[in-house]
DNA sequence: CGGTTCCCTGAAAGGGCTTTCCAACCCCCC
DNA sequence: GGGGGGTTGGAAAGCCCTTTCAGGGAACCG
């Protein structure tokens, strides 16, 4: 084998392979392997021998030869829906975190709303790396959502916030009740006058929050107002605030996340009224820009950090012990009560 | 291995291979790798034979044994810093998108400010997959970010949000000209006395914008008022112009994003100032919130979404033409006038 | 001082795929 | 009916690593 390496010189960036390294330490591949994987008998001379050439090469084992050695990854899929918001992007940091301090590396794959006809590639790259677990971060129905997990089906996998009440290993915030303790906390300031502004519906959290509303509102015999469909941004919360104006009465809304609220108190103040004076306003998630809102705002905590975390710590629960049980962990949210909403005003109605 | 394996139970989970394809479309094994390499030579009607016992065995190649034989990954490694906020997560969406599109798959890692320490846990992960390629969103400078990039030097690398000026392959946004611009006009609204909120000055970004406002009050032979450094948070922004409140007089306040300009004027009202009219305020990103701010929020737009795009797109020319140019690829912002400035007031000082 | 144990190391097989080189076809055309 | 071109199969090497299995040597025991 007449390799002419020049001592540094990459000829043609010629990779470092673990029989590299063994000759370079004068121990066989073997060893090599040995030292990488801990094994336990490997001399101590020897081993830190190997070490030092491996540091000296700079020597990286390759993950492919491995993996394909091992049939195992060591790598975690993680699939978003509609990352552009902030709930999935928080997650996805402690995610990563988790993942890299136990050891897996992360492959990503993120399906919007706009394109979902690509489910089959993600499918089609997270099958083909053969990971060892998956998480997966949607909150929505769809057959293509459902497809993907049909796909995954011999592979552990978590769901982060999937529809409440279902036993598949998932981690949710109680959503349903943080929105009915919100509104809850609207009646009790003394408020029958309370709308709603809505995430779209086809997801779970939206409609848990949308039920709680509800909820809270037909346990006090209150008739519910109008309720209608944002998209979360605050553009939408804006423009069915409007709507809401038009349309009829109310002494406070419940906005199904901060960014709607945010719209709607810009639509709100537009009009002349103010809150929490004339219009007491609650939101969901409590985003760290809502301290900073004026008024700051009234709303629901939801600890991203603690769901990721915990994503990552069942999912690896669940490959190393296949007998896992199969359970929703669920979260409590917090309420976080602020200055947007108060009593309603006195000659209300 | 009591695995409670659905009707179509696996044997042992055992993994379908181009071996069981061939012998299922009774071709050899040569010629599904031609098929699925979509190699010239093989028979139309063989071709779609292997294409549907492939469906119907649901077949995916190996990205491991694949990846070991080519020598090549067709995955890129996206490394964020920081990518808690705003805008490395649009750009996340769109890599994720536009590497799909050109048939990438990505691994992700995020590196914390909090804990750098895993820069080379980043390195290993990144250099074992022998990835094709990589994008770094990262405006620090800082001696584990150069590590990192000098542990990559072998690998096509591009880096988004750099020190402008660089000749490595690059895309940023021209921040200091966004910077500059806006902060005429407030010179241009008549402004004398404009204090500045800065990001984190170990960023590129915050430094741009930073020497924008400055060199915008030089060329008028302005004096610059105190400038303090935030963290890009609201939380900082509101803290800073308390301080900067109780320091000196100001009319105009630059902030070095739209959250840290969201925290000043919540600060600001607090203290009885109004904006725009005792007091104009700018952000910097132009977040989707930014409209609906009370005052809705003059800033400068950064198209994050173009910046991924363009970031996938040259790191692919990198890729298949080794030889490609090197260069840094500057993206203009944009002024997004609205109601948060207007002129000082008359007795002003 | 010979035999047994324990450590450590080497040999070899194998994981699933790509590629190259040839040989064997088949069918069509001249 | 023979030459070509297009298609397919065979064989084999190679990608880089893990993982038995067995062997060599040193240390230990009686």
């Amino acid at each position: 084998m007449p390799e002419a390496e020049p001592l540094n010189a990459k000829p043609d960036r010629k990779r470092v392979t673990m029989m590299d390294v063994a000759e370079a330490s004068g121990v066989s591949y073997q060893t090599v392997s040995r030292v990488i994987n801990n094994h336990p008998s490997v001399a101590p001379a020897t081993r830190s021998r190997v070490l030092h050439m491996i540091q000296k090469l700079n020597y990286r084992p390759n993950k492919a030869a491995r993996s394909l050695a091992t049939r195992q990854s060591q790598t975690l899929a993680v699939i978003t829906y509609n990352m552009r918001f902030f709930g999935p992007t928080q997650m996805m940091v402690n995610i990563e975190q988790s993942a890299r301090e136990a050891g897996y590396d992360l492959i990503f794959s993120n399906f919007d709303p706009l394109r979902d006809n690509d489910v089959s590639a993600i499918a089609d790259s997270v099958l083909q790396w053969s990971v060892d677990g998956i998480i997966i971060i949607a909150q929505v129905a769809s057959a293509a959502y459902d497809e993907l997990v049909t796909q995954f089906r011999d592979i552990p996998l978590i769901q982060i916030d999937n529809a409440p009440g279902t036993t598949t290993p998932s981690i949710i915030v109680d959503q349903y009740t943080g929105s009915r303790d919100i509104t809850q906390h609207l009646i009790d300031l003394g408020h029958q006058h309370i709308c709603e502004i809505t995430g779209p519906r086809y997801a779970f959290g939206a409609l848990a929050r949308h039920n709680g509303w509800q909820d809270a509102l037909a346990a006090s015999d209150l008739n519910p107002l109008p309720s209608y469909e944002g998209d979360w941004s605050a553009e939408s919360g804006y423009h069915i605030t409007q709507r809401l104006l038009a349309e009829c009465d109310f002494t406070a809304l419940v906005a199904g996340n901060d960014q709607m609220a945010l719209g709607a108190i810009s639509a709100l103040r537009q009009h002349g009224r103010r809150v929490p004076e004339d219009v007491s306003v609650v939101g969901f998630d409590d985003i760290p820009e809502a301290t900073y809102f004026d008024p700051p705002l009234t709303t629901v905590r939801q600890d991203f950090n603690e769901v990721g975390q915990q994503g990552i710590t069942y999912l690896i629960e669940l490959i190393q012990m296949p007998n896992a049980p199969h359970e929703q962990r669920v979260i409590a949210p917090q309420l976080m009560l602020r200055s947007s909403t108060c009593p309603p005003p006195d000659t209300s109605f």
